[in-house]
DNA sequence: AATGAATGAGGCTTCATTCAT
DNA sequence: GATGAATGAAGCCTCATTCAT
């Protein structure tokens, strides 16, 4: 019996997941062909192949579909960052992993890099998992003099500001595949980093990361 | 009569151009205060006291009101800041003066703040306007030695970026008043120009700005 | 052009007068019909012949529906009875011939019987037209001597439901026609006033208000 | 083998008694609380602790709840009603019994006084039981001239309304405590029995029943 | 041009009910 | 029997858009 109800139990748990898992993409490939207005609850279902009332048991609003959406993407390459940046001490480095990762994984697949546009609106803050990544690694790198002594909210709002335009540049097609790590370079170099190491370091941490993702 | 005619057919025109105006203000205000969303036919021909059928003499959807409200805005700015950069030579302080003054002109009416980081989404171009101003900013700043020989296209991703992050992060409440001033700071000096150099260029250009407007 | 203005108007208010009308009786014939929860509003625009969302133009809810139509009944019936009760001085004959109003407008519908009955819900209090009326009968009945000094709420209460349950009864079947009559004359006598008197007001008054209805 | 199948057996019963209880208090204390329309299969199933698919093996819809709740109720009732009238000769003291029994239970607790209310609606007859019962009480005050030659059916239609509203009142706050003994005394003495002996029959009577529940 | 009633598509939410485990 | 996920019918509400006056 009590094995039984183990097992009932831990089968329940599994479809629940797999229903679950199926609004998410729904949403997502939506996000990605229509827009973030598209995520309408009809919409999500329907594409889905799930009732309507269904959507009731995981999500109460589309929104919070979609910010489950941001939040898991956040917490994906928090912990890829968090494998890519041990060991390496320079904090420039780290950043260019950071600003390569995030590129890399956001152009590769266009669905992704819509649904991420998507969803970056100006009326919402960062990802608070991104943030706070970009806090320790700006406090290491100033405190070391390895970055100049800029504001940190400055340089944050620099960061994330370019980053996110050129990837929307590049995903409207107004930029080529190339623009982003340029962009990266002129970032690290605004914090005080000679530009031409800055575009080595660009480099290295590109390269890092599409040997990671190769592995 | 040919006189009385003229002068019906001007002051219709009139009439006409004030309805339209009460209509953009009602929906910028609208947009403002309740944001993007509610920007519906319905509120702005009530904000805005007209007939709800009258709004079709004017507009098409409400978008294009939207659309509209951003040409107007863009072609004042650049207007304004072809005023203002008359006589300069140097293109840093132009650039600092560009940003300046949308800096200011964006923050200084919460209303207007709102409008236009509502309006500008992921999933359009930077206004035109804007970017040709810009880019011409640029190629005389390379040109002439004055910048280093940056990407002209990772130059405007990593200044509208960062603009725009930072007039949110201010907007929102997340970042002191002179936020957008060290953001400004940093993008100068990506560019090439000494970092003290870039922050004198930029409280310049504000204080430029600032007694363009006082007068 | 202010004729033309004015008949505009006019045409426009009596066109929508119409559509209301419309809707009202929609929602008083599917009360009858099917009771009271079959008053959504999709049911009340199909009934009546009019888009959905036309009738966020004249109501809020299917509740301020039944609400007006509660209303429009009492006025009615108030009017009617003011009309009644014109120069007859005994409050006896007065509630009789309130009782028989009421009963008789009510009962010789089946439509509207139901509609009333379903309204008529133990969450809301009576209806207030008719408690004020009911009120100066009572203290006039009292004052003078010609009921006993019972308590007016007590009073109140008695023939209010009284006269609900006589009716239903009477909807459901389970009472013969004059059975309001019956009941009637118990609410008067329990006033003070000997049964065999009651009897004849209620007879009388029954007589009267089917006389003013032929006419 | 046979002793033990049958004690599992009653277990089983006893179990499954239970569970149906605490449907049926999850029921009425939801529509006390929130009214009739919270009956809802998903609310008392939450309340009652059980899970959804559990109810339907003790009743089939949320209204077969409500109606057992109802007659459970006038059951209880009349049970203690006969205990009450058990030895007591005079009719007139016995309707006062069962009037003074159904306030006191009815507004005791404010729950049930809601649920009462609450199921108590005009497209329904009145309870069975209860219209059994004063049946008799009638016909044996008449046969025996305690009452006067009225009417049975406008009799009951007389007391059940007016007791009906004056509940209700009571409940909403639009009446005072003692309302329902005032018109108690009103419906008693409408049936023949002079004013002041009906108030005090009403008086004995209320007194009889709280102490009855004191012991 | 101006007006505002009418329209109906499109979204949201609740709820009784079924059914595999 | 118990469980709770899945279902879809039935309501509700908003809003862009049309059109007669």
């Amino acid at each position: 019996m009590a094995v039984n109800s183990e097992a009932r139990t831990r089968i329940a748990l599994e479809r629940r997941e797999r229903t679950r898992r199926r609004l998410l993409e729904a949403a997502s490939e939506l996000i990605a062909l229509k827009g973030p207005h598209a995520a309408t609850i009809d919409e999500i279902v329907r594409h889905a192949g799930i009732s309507r009332g269904s959507f009731y048991n995981y999500f109460r609003t589309p929104a919070e579909v979609v910010r489950e959406l941001g939040a898991e993407r956040a917490g994906r390459l928090d912990h890829e960052l968090a494998e890519l940046i041990e060991g390496v001490d320079d904090p420039a480095l780290q950043l260019a992993l950071m600003g390569s990762l995030v590129l890399i994984e956001t152009m590769s697949d266009p669905t992704r890099a819509w649904v991420n546009l998507q969803m970056d609106r100006n009326d919402q803050p960062s990802q608070p998992t991104m943030v706070r990544r970009m806090g320790e690694i700006f406090a290491r790198g100033v405190a070391s003099g390895r970055f100049a002594q800029v504001d940190p909210l400055a340089a944050r709002s620099l960061s994330f500001g370019a980053m996110r335009v050129a990837m929307r540049d590049m995903g409207l097609g107004l930029a080529p595949p190339d623009h982003g790590r340029k962009v990266q370079a002129l970032i690290i170099s605004a914090l005080g980093v000679p530009y031409a190491e800055a575009c080595a370091l660009t480099e290295e941490a590109h390269e890092r990361v599409m040997a990671k993702r190769d592995r």
